[in-house]
DNA sequence: TATTGTTATACTCTATAACTATA
DNA sequence: TATAGTTATAGAGTATAACAATA
């Protein structure tokens, strides 16, 4: 006789695996940030730029590139809309005249806070269905995860 | 006298959000699993209509690509390869000829396990930092805000 | 006339390649 | 000749708009 089979085609499905829910739920929460700091006028990736330079990471366009791990040419247009807004600094390298130096400036740390300040608030709706400890435990976890893969992690 | 400020521009810089932390690690988890698929001729969408079909979700193209959150013309390029290959059937509703309504057949389930097992085996990698209790729990949470998020979860 | 699916077209993001200036 | 940055071009992915078939 023959058993009786769940409608799932495998006894793990592929929904069930951290790679599935990260990458969705990654998904989603980035469309939503994207929404929240387009009314500032910035894309995640001059976020990713603020947080690079605020990091310490090492300020030329090319390292930064390396560092993100983008094209020096995405550099240039991300550096190019915060140089334009204020939020850096861009100055010839007096050492190596070939270099741009990139540094936030107060501005753009402010910025970079306001960015952090709305993250948090998104951080609220999206976590609104979990305990403290869960939300502390999933954010601890994730910030592992991330140091793990070389991201930013400040904590 | 000055407090002394450390090089953060915030109290609670971004990177220590769950919003960023889920999006960053999405990004790259996605990116892995992406490079994965790639060795079965897949797409991670392709992966999401497969689910969507397996979860019974309502079956015709234009109610898939309402499930998938996606415009109706890329559920019809995912078809057309998945039908390509033998994963999905696509019959007209003859209660309606306008309507295509897919169906994952059998080879299309073992695709899909196959699907699940690259995840699961990305898992170990990705989660090898943290202890099993850790990481169920951080199964667990995922699929909870997942659920939250109306993606697909099961368990 | 409204709806499903399809095809044609366009847009966004990002990379690669070609180029300029400095070394 | 090699490297940093820039500009020009191209590709992937996905959306919007125009269209065909069916209701």
């Amino acid at each position: 006789m023959n058993d009786v089979k769940p409608p799932q085609a495998a006894a793990r499905p592929v929904t069930t695996s951290v790679v599935f829910r990260l990458g969705t739920l990654g998904s989603v929460v980035t469309a939503r940030y994207t929404e929240a700091l387009a009314e500032i006028g910035l894309k995640p990736k001059h976020v990713g730029l603020m947080v690079a330079l605020d990091s310490g990471a090492p300020p030329s366009q090319l390292e930064l590139a390396r560092t993100m791990a983008v094209a020096p040419s995405l550099v240039v247009s991300l550096a190019d809309h915060l140089e334009q807004i204020g939020a850096v600094d861009r100055v010839r390298d007096p050492a190596d005249r070939r270099r741009q130096v990139l540094a936030l400036t107060g501005a753009g740390r402010a910025l970079l806070a306001e960015c952090a300040a709305l993250a948090h608030r998104l951080d609220e709706e999206v976590t609104a269905a979990l305990g403290a400890s869960e939300r502390e435990a999933l954010r601890r976890t994730l910030g592992v995860l991330g140091a793990e893969a070389g991201l930013p992690t400040h904590d």
